[in-house]
DNA sequence: CGTAAGATGAAG
DNA sequence: TTCATCTTACGG
């Protein structure tokens, strides 16, 4: 994974496991939905100016960018590329692999599908929010971080981005086709 | 099935 | 006012 190249990395996240141990016990995710957010991208946070929200995206490449929206959603990006080079790509829809049930619990009553099908929600069910925010993901010492998957063969659809006005024709969006799990068709 | 509205806070 | 969202309400 070359975190340098933040177009590769977004494909490269999936099929990779996101983990997350916490209090209550292990929670795997498999990434099965990614978007990638450009230093030179009018639909980035970063593209107007350096923010306390978005600062983590002009830090060091594989970090955790962990935001706050609408009010009441948190939604999780690894940073990418060199220091003050605003990259990220944001997690858009993870697989429950493990820790199910700590993940209903989360989510509250909630069909299986809808647990983890949006970045909002699969914050929601792993357990993810501000205090994640900067959490080294790559480091295999965090309590958050991203681990090899399983070696999968499915086919990877390009398309473009989810709930953005700017930039709309940007193929910036990567899905695993063969997923259920994806927030939306 | 589909579309629309409302919740609620940071940033422009 | 808009926003990298989600859930519920309501019409067909």
């Amino acid at each position: 994974m070359n975190l340098n190249n933040t177009l590769q990395t977004a494909k490269d996240l999936l099929g990779m496991h996101l983990v997350h141990d916490t209090p209550e016990g292990r929670i795997v995710g498999r990434i099965v939905e990614t978007e990638a957010y450009l230093a030179d991208d009018p639909a980035a946070h970063s593209y107007r100016s350096r923010t306390k929200r978005n600062e983590p995206m002009f830090g060091p490449a594989g970090k955790a960018y962990v935001y706050f929206t609408y009010g009441m959603y948190y939604c999780m990006n690894i940073v990418t590329n060199k220091q003050d080079v605003a990259e990220a790509v944001l997690i858009r829809a993870v697989e429950p692999v493990k820790g199910i049930d700590i993940m209903r619990k989360n989510r509250g009553e909630m069909k299986d599908k809808n647990l983890t099908s949006g970045p909002a929600k699969l914050c929601i069910a792993m357990g993810i929010s501000k205090q994640q925010n900067e959490v080294n993901l790559i480091d295999s010492q965090s309590l958050l971080r991203i681990e090899q998957g399983k070696k999968h063969s499915d086919t990877i659809v390009t398309t473009t981005r989810i709930g953005i006005s700017k930039a709309v024709e940007a193929p910036y969006r990567f899905y695993l086709k063969e997923s259920r799990f994806i927030s939306k068709k």
